[in-house]
DNA sequence: AAGGATCCAACGTACTGTTA
DNA sequence: TAACAGTACGTTGGATCCTT
């Protein structure tokens, strides 16, 4: 069954549509709050409110508009965790779109203007939000170029892929230890660098 | 209770820059 | 150039928290 067509009976009540759509889409949730990792949010918090916007998506999904689901859940999602993210750093003092960019890189098999498109029909209120300057863009790209070991690399980009430890693991041919530690080093190099960053910035 | 995810700390190794 | 200190990288063990 499609999601379109899932919807249209959890708006009618019902509860196992409901399930079966969180199911599905928890992966991505879990994917996207992981984007999210480096400002050192409570990693729970975040995808409670990737949640919430999956919810706020079901409410709000307009079938007549002609928007895929999995595309208007997509932005829902986004959109409430970068709220909940931009709340719990604003009194760090860091660059929120360092985080945006890295989030984009995840899911970028949906195309920029596809997602604008959406993002128009869906009439978000902050659009600005979801548009990240191209010099933003290649900052976060250089740190993870100039900080991280191709290793850490790898991990990374596999991380944010939304696959699991294991999965990781086997794919490098490591321990899952391995993938643990390089994560947790890669996490506090970048952390580090952005917090000088936002200290130069201020 | 078991297992996975995450965090933390300590360790060995390799490389690099400095100094005598 | 040999010895040394510092740093980066990857590994390991163990603890905690959460989910199943």
């Amino acid at each position: 069954m499609e999601d379109e067509e899932v919807l249209t009976y959890v708006n009618a009540g019902c509860r196992q549509g409901m399930e079966y759509l969180i199911e599905k889409y928890k992966p991505l949730v879990r994917a996207k709050a992981r984007s999210y990792f480096l400002v050192g949010a409570d990693r729970e918090d975040i995808v409670q409110e990737g949640m919430i916007g999956l919810f706020k998506a079901v409410r709000d999904y307009k079938p007549e508009k002609q928007i895929p689901f999995k595309a208007f859940a997509d932005i829902c999602i986004t959109r409430q965790v970068i709220t909940a993210v931009k709340a719990a750093t604003r009194q760090k003092h860091i660059p929120l779109n360092s985080y945006v960019s890295l989030n984009k890189k995840v899911f970028d098999e949906d195309s920029d203007k596809y997602l604008i498109e959406v993002i128009e029909e869906a009439s978000v209120t902050n659009p600005e939000e979801l548009l990240i300057s191209k010099e933003e863009i290649c900052f976060i790209e250089s740190l993870v170029i100039e900080l991280l070991s191709p290793f850490e690399k790898e991990v990374l980009r596999k991380y944010l892929s939304g696959i699991t430890y294991q999965e990781i693991a086997k794919q490098l041919n490591k321990p899952v230890k391995s993938i643990d530690n390089a994560l947790q080093r890669l996490k506090k190099k970048i952390e580090k660098k952005l917090q000088k960053k936002a200290e130069e910035d201020y």
